[in-house]
DNA sequence: GATACCGGTATAGAATCTATACCGTCCCGG
DNA sequence: CCGGGACGGTATAGATTCTATACCGGTATC
């Protein structure tokens, strides 16, 4: 049996799924539910420069990908908790190792950018 | 030694190495020059639905960061050839977890919002 | 000399992201 | 009962980025 899905195609609805993971803020909101379920709040401070906007958009669209849940929970006072879903839960894995592929190759990176400069 | 970088600090420059590699093409180049060098038309061609421009800034961009390089040989007639480095080759076992994730949780995906669509 | 391929540019419009300000609800202290 | 703050967002405008589409100069081939 073949691969059903190819990203490379234009019309795969693989496409659409690469889409929303590669958003600009999924990356963080993942790395950031990894231990345990966050309020808006204290998403919004974790992941530091995030806008409120842009949280609440980037949150309401992995929630109908059905990656993080929503829950209101009527304590006092009441409040909302983000967590990981199964299926967001398995998408931990790679995306921290993105993250950690960012964090320490910063130096290379940084050295590639300034060669280049000096060439011109 | 504690960590180095953390992409969770607003002003941490793993924030700009980890907004490149998410950028909208980057996982696409990285997955198409897995096996071997291409040339720009045929990376239009294997990436499909990639406009020349998008193209040409990514290429542009991933070769400042020192993740591909850009050959002209000079045969006949003359072509241009683009590889991954040993940096880009780095990013490899990421981005293709990356693209297989997509590729694999497509039904999930659109359970989940089939889901979501019905609840309203 | 005409045509085709390669490796791009140019331009305009649409979509997305950012910055900044604001809002309604609930709770607590005085 | 009133003021203030935390929470969970919205609203608006401007900047940035992405897409669609057309075009272009150089080289080879017919």
């Amino acid at each position: 049996m073949g691969k059903a899905y190819n990203v490379m195609a234009a019309t795969c609805p693989s496409r659409t799924v690469l889409h929303r993971i590669g958003a600009r803020w999924t990356v963080f909101i993942v790395n950031a539910l990894d231990n345990r379920p966050m309020r808006f709040t204290e998403l919004k401070a974790h992941i530091r420069g995030i806008t409120p906007k842009a949280l609440t958009e980037t949150l309401r669209a992995m929630e109908y990908d059905g990656l993080i849940s929503r829950t209101e929970i009527p304590a006092n006072p009441p409040h909302v908790e983000y967590a990981l879903t199964d299926l967001g839960r398995s998408l931990l894995a790679p995306l921290r190792a993105i993250r950690e592929w960012a964090e320490s190759h910063v130096p290379d990176i940084e050295r590639a950018r300034a060669q280049a400069d000096a060439q011109r």
